[in-house]
DNA sequence: TTTTTCTCCGCAAAGGTTTGCGCAAAGCTT
DNA sequence: AAGCTTTGCGCAAACCTTTGCGGAGAAAAA
């Protein structure tokens, strides 16, 4: 289509040398003499001479490409982390390329072959909310290529992962819940294969064990993260006999329909129910009640995923696994009870 | 680094023909004999071989990767229009890298040079807040390279656009409060070097024309997007001696900012100050009052930006300026004047 | 039987880059 | 002056793919 740019060869036929001459010029080869890697380097300048990269992927089996796979772009969380991968990214040299999985398992696959056959370096992704096998990585880890997983995550034998200290972000707000005097704590927790619905799960029941509550499984909802499926479980929760006096959502997606849920209930915030949201998306600080819930640093998430790759493309090394610390950021929504 | 992956070579030896051989069979040139060409592709499946894009894009000219800038990641609209482009991009077998600005011009102008590096076949992208001149796009065009704007645009009869009806959607906005009995209505409005500003301000004041309202360029305020700068907007449209009974934000980030700033000095929505943003960011829904605003077709801009980019990467067309209707979502925050 | 026509496949070049090796001319040593 | 080491550059292969052309063998025609 466009006209191809200028290469070593075009240099070369310009200056009557070979395209040999010209490489090793450019990279300031001894071979070369002085005057001669001088004109060369001159007419490269004026000429805006970059190397191909499809010719140095080529021959060095480096595309330099960093394939991304998310379940879904369009939220705070995960764009966030983009640009943290996207960051390190840079400084390194690397591109990356986003693939979305739409929360699908056959997406997934679909994604992760896609990105082989352009002969992206590495994959760095988040699980889908519905990948439960995980055989369809075999053939990455059989050809040694360098995969991250953060957030949702599984076989961390094998590969390095980033996550959150789910559990104990958990724990802290059954526990912060149990401060505010709340008695009848409830979760609405997240698709059961997921680790991290797992783990919030866990800290949630260690929070009430540490604070002489006992668990009641009526308490404990789950949804699929849709903001639907966490306003039926919002409505489930409300309608038992003995309702709960505080809950938190597994995500702030989760959280923002309960509130909306529960206002149309005609129920107040913190007064009747007090709500805390997990992930913190940048709009929690504009509700009202503000939404108290725990921060999670997407960027560095993204930057350490990054990291852990480029440790990967050096060389194989045992995989290391990253557990980030969240903050939990006590707003209005968790107020005291009256 | 990792093992190569199985390519024509690897087929031809296996099976003892040339490689032209196997690459015809593939293709199911008919110069290869049936029972050849079914070897040959069996042999393929099995060994999972995929043509190698970095050859095909040496041969081509042609990488199949488009580049992708925008001025931020982690707000709703960019990630929006992102999936939009990255759905039709997959469709017809390309991939997208993106690279972030930063609304920086430096890093613009950066990221350009960086993905034209990368050899991408066009570039798909929204002007930076700071950019106010456009010669970096000079070899782009002298080139024939594709490129397409959208949202905040130049040089629209040289470059394909994609934008929305700001003009409208603003004059629409100032009526709307008009008709809700308001009578001092602010506007606070973005760079001046953006098109998007200008053309939200022209619809203010044709909306203010319209309805019979002197315009008053003390209700004229303006910011650099961000919420700082909003607040500080707010705070100096409250302190006039005549405060505004109504404002509208050049986007819902500087909405929200506004939300913030006059609920902190005491007065309320709609009764005081009635409130519109523009964009319709998620958790316009969410926050209390709801906040009305101008919802985009995010998505649908993004792939229409994809459309125009496939139009211009077939062959030289004239650039079409395509524009996309907006939508006035009436929630709360703008209620009728007591 | 000889010539012609197919059928089926391989050679080689091109696209851009790096790099081991070879080779000529110049400078140096005795 | 003859042999030696430098110095400075080009050749060619490799990475992977497509494709025009040529060529060997077999089948068909004369």
């Amino acid at each position: 289509m466009s006209k191809r740019p200028v290469s070593l060869k075009t240099l070369a036929q310009a200056l009557n040398v070979s395209i040999s001459t010209v490489s090793r010029a450019l990279r300031n080869h001894p071979d070369i003499g002085p005057e001669l890697t001088q004109r060369v380097q001159q007419l490269a300048q004026e000429l805006h001479y970059s190397p191909n990269p499809l010719a140095m992927g080529l021959l060095k089996n480096a595309t330099r490409i960093i394939g991304v796979i998310v379940p879904a772009l369009v939220t705070h969380f995960f764009a966030s982390i983009i640009s943290g991968i996207e960051s390190v990214a840079i400084e390194h040299g690397y591109y990356i390329v986003i693939r979305c999985s739409y929360e699908s398992f056959e997406k997934e696959q679909e994604c992760l072959a896609n990105l082989l056959q352009l002969r992206v370096e590495g994959i760095i992704m988040c699980l889908s909310q519905e990948t439960k096998t995980y055989a369809h990585f075999d053939p990455l880890l059989a050809a040694g290529t360098p995969l991250v997983f953060f957030d949702r995550v599984c076989r961390p034998a094998e590969v390095p992962t980033v996550v959150v200290d789910n559990q104990a972000a958990a724990c802290r707000i059954t526990r912060h819940f149990a401060a505010q005097g709340r008695r009848r704590i409830a979760h609405i927790a997240g698709p059961a294969a997921l680790n991290i619905s797992r783990e919030r799960v866990a800290g949630y029941r260690q929070g009430l064990a540490a604070e002489g509550l006992d668990f009641d499984p009526q308490l404990l909802a789950s949804c699929n993260m849709s903001a639907t499926s966490a306003t039926a479980a919002t409505r489930q929760l409300l309608a038992l006999p003995a309702p709960p006096d505080a809950i938190f959502g597994v995500n702030d997606t989760t959280a923002f329909a309960a509130m909306k849920e529960i206002r149309r209930q005609g129920l107040r915030i913190p007064a009747d129910v007090a709500l805390v949201g997990f992930t913190d998306e940048y709009h929690a600080t504009v509700v009202e009640p503000a939404l108290t819930s725990v921060m999670h640093p997407t960027f560095e998430i993204g930057r350490t995923a990054a990291l852990l790759f480029l440790e990967q493309a050096k060389g194989p090394v045992p995989p290391r696994q990253v557990v980030l610390a969240t903050q939990l950021v006590v707003r209005e929504s968790s107020g005291q009870k009256p």
